[in-house]
DNA sequence: GAATAGATCCGC
DNA sequence: CGGATCTATTCA
């Protein structure tokens, strides 16, 4: 069944750590999520929103389940889906998927919206009842780690990267 | 206005 | 390890 505003509007590393193995549908391509990463404005220092709110990160302040787009490094674009309540400033990094009918792997947010094309165009949608672009729960429930998140320099102690261990 | 650091990836 | 190459933010 298609994720709700509910399942989003739960604790972030909540809902970083159940979006592993949920089933991403964008533009009649399915992805199946394997590696999440949360970012959490309120006393995370890596968060684009820690330092308030700005025009890039007002949409993490906003409603769950939106999309958070970001372009970085001169070349690449990042995808987050935003987590709890409007007002809270927070959001999960989708980092790696697995398209299922291509068996392609992809690891790396970059790689990722890359592969699906997506730009900013795609920032601060809602995915509500989108059909270009919502998420699925299969029911697939694969063994997930937890690790220091990637290519950060503050809060590397805190182990807010969750990944998918087992094969799907 | 200028400087700089950045939730990345690829090739050497 | 450095380059590609844009942008949001900070500093003067």
């Amino acid at each position: 069944m298609t994720l709700t505003r509910d399942f989003y509007e739960r604790p972030t590393l909540e809902v970083a750590k159940s979006l592993i193995g949920k089933v991403i549908h964008f533009q009649n391509r399915q992805l199946v999520i394997t590696e999440t990463e949360a970012y959490i404005g309120i006393g995370d220092p890596a968060c684009h929103a820690a330092k308030g709110l700005t025009p890039r990160t007002a949409v993490m302040f906003g409603p769950a389940g939106f999309t958070y787009v970001y372009f970085i490094y001169g070349m690449y674009h990042c995808l987050n889906i935003v987590t709890e309540k409007e007002g809270t400033a927070a959001a999960v990094l989708i980092r790696g998927a697995k398209d299922m009918s291509a068996n392609i792997y992809l690891n790396g947010p970059g790689k990722l919206c890359k592969y699906l094309n997506i730009t900013k165009e795609h920032n601060n949608r809602d995915i509500i009842g989108s059909k270009e672009f919502h998420v699925v729960d299969k029911n697939l429930k694969p063994k997930i780690i937890c690790t220091p998140r990637i290519g950060i320099k503050q809060g590397r102690e805190l182990l807010w990267r969750f990944v998918a261990v087992q094969e799907i």
